[in-house]
DNA sequence: TGTACATCAGTGAACGCGCGTTCACTGATGTAC
DNA sequence: TGTACATCAGTGAACGCGCGTTCACTGATGTAC
């Protein structure tokens, strides 16, 4: 058996993460597989040793976003409640707004429309990322109503996905620093008021 | 002079509903425009005597829903207030739970990604379709400050595009519905305890 | 009224290019002896 | 310990294809006389 297994596992990640910066930055079509694997270091012809297709590459993108979110949700151990809602909320939107260039973007504000246009094996990686801001939410909200939590945790992250992807999608940058405070304080309230 | 002005004009109107079904179906480079002329019963040389590029062409049919969608908002006059927001919700998502393969819906939820892409002519037209909506909300809140008024229908549009774009980008239909549900309710509960 | 003409909307072949994917290969590696 | 070997990660040329755009042209039309 040539070379480990941890080479090969090494070696896909790298192009995941290539992949992950240059879909977001793009979009779907945007890519070439050719420029991925440039950006990771290699060679066109090796690609279809690790993946099925440029659309299974996309997910595994979308699902190691989702790995990474899940470790940064959990880490953060010395907030909770509607404070580590509106810590969480404020780190998410800055990120945004630093990521003119950015790689580090989440793909639910960067690709939703190239999502919505996938099969189901990149969908559901999307949804995983959704629930797991979606359950961020919802667990530190203090209703005793977990109905109520649920509501209130979805309406959140239509507020905060809405917002930046709307803010990415216009030119005029005041109206855009307005859409981020809009959110900011929208979810402020909806968080505290609950 | 040979044909008049508006046949001229009224074959670039062709071309442009065309544009905007594929478009929304597709996405910006999901369509050709040899395909997009095709739809609209013409040859792919033409193209160039109506527009400059592609990417003129994708401002031109945001823009062209734009028109729509403010006569649209316009033409209710029956209604007023918070009821004329809640109805005019309610319409907006129930079209866009239908048009899975339909053309009629908005680009705001079809193609935010796509713009986010594209140079300052597409977001210009982007953002006139925003603000229809965005006034719709603003003029028909009671508040008397007008501040919150603006604040409100900012977070509105948030949760309406926020929730439909989410919505589309998953697989799981429950789930689909629980958005699309949750974007009423969140959308009610605002525009009414305002 | 009838006709010659200039205009320009519309045609379709052609351009160069980059795409996703395939494939025959090369060569670095871990294992067996 | 040293070497021959089998494996398979990685290479890069090649495939067929469709893209956005250009261009020489055709032919339907409104206008001038």
């Amino acid at each position: 058996m040539p070379y480990t297994p941890e080479h090969r596992a090494r070696t896909k990640k790298k192009v995941i993460d290539a992949a992950r910066k240059q879909f977001n930055l793009k979009g779907f079509d945007g890519v070439s597989i050719d420029q991925i694997m440039k950006a990771a270091g290699l060679s066109r012809g090796g690609f279809y040793h690790h993946f099925k297709d440029k659309e299974q590459l996309f997910a595994a993108s979308v699902d190691s976003f989702c790995e990474d979110f899940a470790k940064t949700v959990d880490a953060d151990t010395t907030l909770s409640g509607p404070a580590l809602i509106e810590a969480f909320m404020n780190g998410y939107i800055d990120k945004t707004q630093l990521a003119h260039d950015d790689e580090t973007l989440c793909p639910m504000i960067a690709v939703p429309s190239d999502v919505s246009r996938q099969g189901p094996e990149v969908k559901i990686a999307y949804q995983r990322v959704l629930e797991t801001m979606l359950g961020l939410f919802q667990d530190n909200l203090n209703s005793p109503s977990k109905t109520r939590n649920r509501k209130v945790a979805l309406t959140l992250c239509m507020i905060t996905v809405g917002g930046m992807v709307l803010a990415r999608a216009i030119d005029d940058s005041s109206f855009q620093a307005e859409l981020m405070a809009a959110a900011r304080e929208g979810a402020k309230n909806l968080g505290l008021s609950n």
